[in-house]
This record gives structure tokens, sequence and C-alpha cells, in this order.
RNA sequence: UGCCUGAUAGUAUAAUGGUAGUACGACGGUUUUUGGUACCGUUUGUCUAGGUUCGAAUCCUGGUCGGGCAACCA
């Protein structure tokens, strides 16, 4: 069963570490997600990659919150990324903080003061900005950057203590200000916050920025496999500085690239300013790219899992299809969602020779593709059925396999009916398709021998159940809204969410959220959470591969 | 015009000096009580110019193109 995939270059690695001996071949990963926002499908990538290796190489993976900036994060994303990844089927070793680490953070900015490698820099923003010269330019020392380390500790301890204003101060590394890497030009480590943090409260005033949180977080914990994404790169230079200015322990940091996909955007950012202008439900609405989206829209954990592990791990930029993840979301519903009926834009058959008042109970495979069988359920049967508008046609077209006046087809699960004869309006709308069934024909003993070429879903009008249906498709009419001009919002797709009213088979009241079914012939569809007892509600997940389209016959080709 | 990165079918990803392969997509076919699934087939590729070599996607040099870097964000 286990299909050889090469190595990726993360993978290449991690094995020439574990024979290299290095870390005695120990690997402890580390998942560092801001909680100031829920995780998407890209934050997915770097979970699998991160859980994945440790999992492959023996290891043990953090999960690690990377929480240095109190103004922008928030514990309803601490337990929303918590859920995430425990849905995704990844447990983590140790649950941390980088706000642990804030007592120990601070005596290494001590300790980088008393080495002379740090300083108090009274400058605005603004002029630390210009001070810091161009790509091109070299920076520009200023006074601060001489202060005494007594003075440096002074202030710095004043810092803490709460003495000064926010952006009044910052304690800057003294590294290189003629670095062409900007971020050795003395970069910021603390700056002054007087914010509340979700978890030391209201205990500090100051705060580690990421380059100096982030690696010695990863030294504290001994990561050995420090894995972010490419826009990093230029940060390694100050990760390994620090690491090796204090003499901890020798993290490394490796960079692959983030994940793109067609038709979304990939930017907590972005995503979150969806939320907050309304164009989306919430962070969990089925149409955004966050897990917690995709799980109310119904696509299986464990579809997201070869969806990463089919996109690979490289460093090169990419764009990957959705189709890609339809695929993968398709593969695993197909094998393992239960088959139901259900009529999405309704039009009245009525079998003109079967009794009206008789009814019978039919049955149904529930998943056609399990082996031996994954038991059935009963379908009741009479007269008066709905079945899909789209399956008539008032004049079909050749190697159209639905019904005309003159064409049959099977009813799925029950009989194969010949239309004789349609009703329309006063407004030309076809309302009724009268049909005449062969009894011979039944389902599982059709004696008829006839063979018709289609077969077609429906429900029974009297016994059918209504529900709420909807209807996704891509959030954004454009494949790379992000590289468009003007605003990414512009690209929105109007028809994302299309709500309708169905009828479905009376079964699917017993269906269950996360627990997705196929509707026959549409779709798999999910139990949304909103449907009530009263009110059905379904999100469909995503739609069959349609092979078949109206009025599209397709040209012939090669040849020659 | 600085530094850092990267470039293989439409999209991803392998080939680690020795037959350019796989997946998705698209197209066609077989099977089918889902125009689904499954199975089979077709299609399309090494950014460019030199060099090293018996042999280069791979190594070297120059160019071209893409991405990133000058937040008190991560």
């Amino acid at each position: 069963m286990s299909e050889e995939r090469s190595l990726n270059f993360i993978e290449e690695i991690v094995e020439a570490d574990i024979s290299a001996g290095k870390h005695d071949g120990r690997v402890l990963t580390r998942f560092p997600p801001e909680p100031n926002g829920y995780l998407h499908i890209g934050h997915a990538k770097s979970i699998c990659l991160n859980f994945g290796l440790a999992k492959k190489y023996n290891g043990k993976t953090n999960l690690r919150f990377d929480d240095t900036n109190p103004v922008k994060e928030d514990v309803e994303y601490v337990d929303s990324i918590k859920a995430d990844v425990k849905w995704l089927g990844f447990d983590w070793a140790q649950e941390l903080y980088a706000s642990d680490y804030f007592d120990q953070l601070y005596d290494f900015a001590v300790t980088l003061i008393k080495a002379d490698l740090a300083y108090v820099d009274d400058s605005t923003a603004e002029e630390i900005a210009a001070q810091k010269g161009t790509p091109t330019e070299p920076g520009t020392p200023n006074q601060f950057r001489s202060r005494s380390v007594e003075e440096n500790l002074e202030l710095f301890a004043d810092m803490k203590a709460g003495k000064y204003p926010d952006g009044a101060k910052v304690l800057r590394a003294k590294v290189d200000l003629a670095s062409p890497n900007m971020h050795l030009r003395d970069p910021l480590m603390y700056r002054i916050k007087h914010a509340h943090h979700h978890r030391t409260g209201d205990a500090w005033c100051i705060y580690p920025m990421y380059d100096f949180a982030h690696g010695q977080s990863d030294a504290i914990e001994k990561i050995t496999h420090s894995i972010c994404t490419l826009e990093f790169i230029p940060h390694r230079a100050l990760y390994d500085w620090f690491i090796e200015q204090l003499s901890l322990f020798p993290s490394h940091q490796y960079e692959m690239a983030r994940l793109n996909m067609t038709y979304t955007v990939m930017s907590k950012r972005k995503l979150l300013k969806l939320v907050e202008e309304g164009h989306v439900e919430d962070w969990d609405d089925p149409r955004m790219p966050t897990i917690s989206g995709m799980r109310r829209r119904g696509y299986p954990a464990a579809s997201i899992r070869e969806f990463c592990e089919r996109i690979g791990v490289a460093k090169r930029e990419n764009m990957i299809d959705l189709s890609l993840l339809e695929f993968c979301v398709r593969e695993d519903l197909n094998k393992n969602t239960w088959r139901r009926m259900a009529v999405l834009d309704p039009i009245k058959l009525v079998i003109t020779n079967y009794p009206e008042g008789q009814s019978e109970v039919l049955v149904g495979e529930n998943n056609p593709e399990v082996e031996g069988g994954d038991g059935e359920r009963e379908i009741p049967f009479n007269n008066e059925l709905w079945i899909e508008r789209e399956d008539f046609m008032e004049e079909p077209p050749k190697k159209f396999f639905r019904l005309g006046v003159g064409l049959s087809v099977r009813l799925k699960n029950a009989y194969i009916v010949k239309c004789e004869s349609f009703v329309k309006d006063a407004d030309g709308n076809v309302t009724e398709v009268h049909c005449t069934y062969i009894p011979q024909s039944k389902s599982g003993s059709d004696t008829s021998g006839i063979n018709v070429k289609g077969t077609i879903h429906w429900v029974s009008v009297a016994q059918a159940k209504t529900a709420e249906v909807r209807l996704y498709d891509r959030l954004f009419r454009v494949e790379d809204p992000s590289s468009e001009d003007g605003d990414f919002k512009e690209y929105l797709n109007p028809d994302s969410l299309q709500i309708i009213n169905a009828y479905v088979e009376p079964d699917l009241a017993n269906a269950e959220m996360g627990k997705a079914v196929q509707f026959i012939r549409k779709g798999y569809f999910n139990l949304d959470k909103h449907s009530t007892a009263d009110k059905l509600v379904f999100n469909r997940t995503v739609t069959l591969k349609d092979g078949w389209k109206v009025g599209a016959p397709q040209p012939p080709k090669g040849g020659a």
C-alpha cells in the first residue's frame, strides 16, 4: 500500500543530520502560530510538515504560540488554533508560549547589554528608519549607540519598570549598521507597549520583537529543526547571531515556500478583513480557506493531510490549483460517505400508470464503494416524485440520457420510466413530466430485459423533507486576487454563495454534522452548524466531477 | 542601481553527472442502476548563451525572468 514518495529537501536534511549523529539523532520540531487569527490551509501545510517530520523520524513537536504582540492577540485565537491542530489529527508534545520565556528573554537582553551588544535608543520610529539607510546605502549611528553599559542597564530596567510611555525608547542589538542585510542593522529587540497580555496580564510593559523571541524560544526548547517560510531567510543571520552571542542551544532555521492556492487569499490580514467587513459570515465561513471553514464545509481532515502530502515541499514560489484540493476531498468522500437522494431544483414527475394512493418502500445501498456493502436505507416511493429540472428537456439533443418525450430512464433504486408528455404553465415553464413505469423493471428484480442509458435521482413528493442548501463557489473570480491591481476585495466572486431550498429523502433527517453524505449525482454535503431539527441546513462540500455538459459537444481531436 | 533567493509540461513535484518520471488538470476510450467511481490511453516540459565532460535538468561562467529585504508585525 505504501506508495513510494521521494524525500523533500527538509526530509533529506533531517535524514542527513540523523545519520551524522547531530543532536544524537533527536528530532524536535515546533509549530509556532501567532494567536492573531484563525489557521488556514497554508498553516496546514506547515502543521503537516512539522508534525509529519516528527512522526516519521521518531521525534516530537511542540505547539508554541508566538505571543509577543499583545495588541493583536487573543485567547479566542489560541483556542481555535488548538482545536484546528487537533482536528487535523496531530498531538503536540508540549503546549508552550513565547510569553513563558519573558523572564529568560529579559535576562538574555541584559546579558547582551553587559557585553555591549545592545543599547537603549530614544529615537522615534521614523528616525530609526531613516538612520537605517537603504539597501544600497549603509546606516548611520546615532548618539545613543555609544551609551555606556551602566546607562543602558539602568534605562532598560526603567523601561521594564514602566517609567516611559509607549514608543519612548527601544532596546536594539548592536550588530552592524552597514550590513547589506537590513535585518542586521541594529535590529529592535524590545519595544514599550503598555498593553494587557492574554497570558501575562499586566506584568510587562515591554515586549520582545519576533527576532529576539523566536530563535531564543527554539533554543530554550532545544528545537532541532526550525521550519519557517521563505520571507524569513534574511532573518536567519540574526537568528544565528543571537544564539551565538548568548551561547544557546544551536537550533537551526530552514525555510520553505509558503502555500498559495488559486481563487483565494492566504493572508491572515486579508482574511480578517473579509470577516470584519462582513464579506463572509465569520472565520469559519465555508468559503474561507481556513481550517475551520473547511471543516464546516465538510472537507475531511484526512483529505487535507493528503493534499499537504501531494503538494510537496520546496523553495520555489508556487500556486497550487484548487482542483488538487478538491480532488483530495472527493477521493476521500467517495470512499467514505453514504449515498442519499436530494433534488435541488425540483420539477414534478407523475407516473400515470402507478395507482394513486399506492406506495412502497424501496431500498438503496449506503455506499457501493465499500466492499461487502455498508448497509442500506429505506426510500419511500409512489406516483408523484420530485426530479431535477435539468433531467428533462423539451427538445433533447442527441446523447441526452435523461428524460424527454419518448425517452426512458432508470429511477435510481426504483423503476424504469418512459416519458409520455409534459405540462407547461402560462409562462411556458415546464411544471410536470408525465411518465409510465415498467412494473417488471424494479431495481434488484428487473425482468424487463430493457436497458436504459441513464439513471436519475428522485424523492417522493409526499415523503420528502425540505432543506436549505448552501451552494458554494470559489471565493474570488480571479486566480490570484493578491496580484491584481487595486483592492483584493474587488475580485470577490459575487456568486460564491447561493442559498436554495431542496427536497431531500426522509432518511436525511438523521444526517450528522461532520459526517458528509453524497447527494447522488449532485455532490457531497455536510450538515451546517445552523441546522436544527425543524430546519435542515446543508453545505455543499464539493460537486461531483461533471463530465457532461449540455450543448457542449466535444470536437474530435488529434489524428493526421 | 545593494543583498538574499529561486527557475523542469497548464499547475505542482521527482530524477542528487547516465533512458526526463509521477500526480492534478485537459482530452479520448472501456466498465457502470450516480454522465460519479474504477481502469486504459493521448497531450504538453529542463529560462537563455557559452563552457567542462564520452555524457549535463544536474557542475562552472555570463545573461534573462520571478520572489523577498529598509514594520516599535510575525
